[in-house]
DNA sequence: CATCAAAAAATTTGATCATATTGTGGGGCT
DNA sequence: AGCCCCACAATATGATCAAATTTTTTGATG
């Protein structure tokens, strides 16, 4: 604590925590990549903050399953087996779509036009090619779409498995490119307005499976 | 580090691995009831450890779910609210057949064996009354029994799922007693040998939904 | 030139201490 | 008497340091 001398200070929120958020962001986001190792002198000077709010963070990511604790005590984002493919693919495909269900009840029509805000920027970045864009944009749309649910242990479950094939998305575009990125958004949101939540949900079914084949193809490759 | 000299020692795992697992333990088998205060010092008491591996134990806790942060700065067993029952009576269905399944193809006759030996001690529990016994015997049979999935992150999701209900388990047994517990162990293991996957994921489905629906009925009495 | 052992460097781990924040109880004021 | 404000206690947070452990480098030998 040196010279931090409350300028504009919003020290509401604590240094674990700005920290946890800047490491989930550079995991999720492909920052750093599968297999890559994680130190926490390496955080420390990467984002500049002290050794025990870094560890916590780390620590805290490793039990969200974001990152692996080696034998020893070494510490790196995970690769995924085609084993684990195949369990995210099936753990997505149960949840998401129920997630879905519950949001189109409980979704105002003001939430679906921030929805469609969203979703547009997300073209802007495809059509722009803007990969780091289209990611945090892709997974801002599911996260939001996700929160109108009210189901916050059924949302926590998929954002932890976001959090687990987020860093293979960017390996996925960086091989694929963004031209062939096709959503099933508008489908969602216009099932959602209609107010056919079943109809949604499948289209959501359709965006989860088409991407995460993706991701299985590119990861059988190797 | 003081007097720890060495004498049986094991001492491979670090302290914060062993107080999350006593805290772990303590939180899941509802020693630790809904809704009382964690504090850290209260814990470094109570575990005999140093602060640094407590706190690294409890932020692990919270991003499991299994602890909750409340706005200000305390810690708290989390209550379960009836949205929370249905979600997890929900994911719980979604997820735990689908390792049953999984563990139906992988299983040998040995591990079989194991699980009969693990589910008849848990059936002496029920006669004695231990509810404690039970608490920890059922937990171990399931969770014996999908970790011969394979699966590690279906595993993870439903472990984070007990973690979450375990709490309000007692609270159940606690009201209910020992007595009227029928369990679908039996027909599971059966039809496991048999090789009948479909039989034996439909098994623990009924299962899974009498031990939640007993946590329902209890929940929405309060 | 490869291999293995020992020393050196880097890193994690856990304790201790200073600081900040929050909750609480007592005293003064209206 | 009721209410508010301030001081005090309890608690969490984060930096710093010492000890332990692991990885890497170095150097000697076959």
């Amino acid at each position: 604590m040196k010279d931090d001398v409350n300028l504009t200070n919003e020290s509401k929120i604590p240094a674990h925590e700005t920290v946890y958020r800047r490491l989930r962001d550079l995991v999720l986001f492909g920052e750093i990549a599968p297999g890559q190792a994680v130190t926490i002198q390496g955080l420390t000077d990467r984002l500049d903050a002290g050794v025990t709010p870094v560890r916590e963070a780390i620590r805290r990511l490793i039990a969200e399953g974001a990152l692996d604790f080696m034998g020893n005590r070494r510490v790196c984002v995970p690769y995924l087996s085609v084993q684990n493919v195949n369990e995210l693919i099936f753990a997505r495909q149960a949840i998401e779509p129920q997630l879905i269900l519950l949001a189109t009840q409980q979704a105002t029509s003001k939430d679906l036009d921030h929805l469609c805000q969203i979703d547009s920027e997300l073209d802007q970045a495809i059509t722009i090619g803007d990969v780091t864009a289209y990611l945090r944009r892709n997974y801002r749309f599911h996260k939001s779409l996700y929160a109108l649910s009210k189901a916050p242990i059924l949302v926590s479950i998929a954002d932890g498995l976001w959090l687990r094939f987020g860093p293979s998305l960017r390996v996925v575009c960086g091989r694929l490119g963004t031209l062939n990125l096709t959503d099933q958004h508008k489908e969602t949101l216009s099932a959602m307005r209609a107010g056919d939540a079943e109809k949604a949900a499948r289209a959501i079914r359709e965006d989860v499976i088409q991407g995460m084949e993706q991701v299985r193809h590119v990861m059988t490759q190797t």
